[in-house]
DNA sequence: AACGGGATGGTT
DNA sequence: ACCATCCCGTTG
């Protein structure tokens, strides 16, 4: 079983996680079911400077777990849909990567079952989907990734940045654009039009 | 209390 | 390109 992450590593500037995150390894143990993917794609939102972050927009009850420790899982419900997150840097930053897709590799069935549907390359591509895919949602924001019993980041492959992709991200309309999307160069499972994998 | 806008995604 | 759907932050 590979090492779970630790804080130290989520404690970094977020450009710096978002980038160190692609090829970890996303598990939940929930429901009774062991889900897991490597991660593919992950979008930076900064603590300053940002139109785009939630917490630079607004401090309130949904945003305050980004002020928190680095490590933790910030979920937003959107469009009656969800969306991961992990708050990076430091606390009081008020700063996340979104993680944006997953390749499947544990728990297809599972998968398979909550999304509806069998066709592996829609079953955790984009951010949403991989949430159902994994039994994500709201009452897991603010939850500790460092020892949560049902969610965490496992130590999976390096991928340098030869291997990375750098993009606007998807989506933002709110900010400037910002270079802060990044992927694993030509990995299927990859989210977004074809110009941007 | 009402209003408008999403870090979406599936359909036309 | 369109819009279903609903939560949340802002405004009155």
């Amino acid at each position: 079983m590979a090492a779970r992450l630790k804080r130290a590593f989520f404690a970094r500037s977020t450009e710096e996680v978002a980038r160190a995150l692609l090829g970890q390894t996303l598990v939940s143990c929930l429901g009774g079911k062991r889900t897991a993917g490597k991660i593919v794609e992950t979008e930076a939102y900064l603590p300053t400077g940002d139109s785009a972050c939630h917490a630079t927009k607004s401090r309130t009850a949904r945003t305050e777990v980004m002020f928190g420790q680095p490590g933790l899982a910030y979920v937003y419900p959107i469009h009656a849909k969800h969306c991961f997150n992990i708050v990076t840097d430091q606390k009081e930053s008020g700063c996340a990567v979104l993680v944006r897709a997953l390749e499947p590799l544990e728990g297809i069935e599972a998968m398979e079952q909550r999304r509806g549907l069998t066709v592996r390359k829609r079953l955790t591509t984009g951010p949403a989907c991989l949430c159902q895919a994994m039994a994500i949602d709201k009452s897991l924001s603010g939850s500790d990734l460092i020892d949560h019993p049902d969610i965490w980041v496992e130590q999976g492959e390096k991928v340098t940045g030869e291997n990375t992709r750098v993009t606007e991200r998807i989506g933002v309309t709110s900010a400037e654009e910002l270079l802060m999307r990044f992927v694993v160069q030509g990995n299927p499972f990859v989210s977004g039009p074809a110009r941007l994998r």
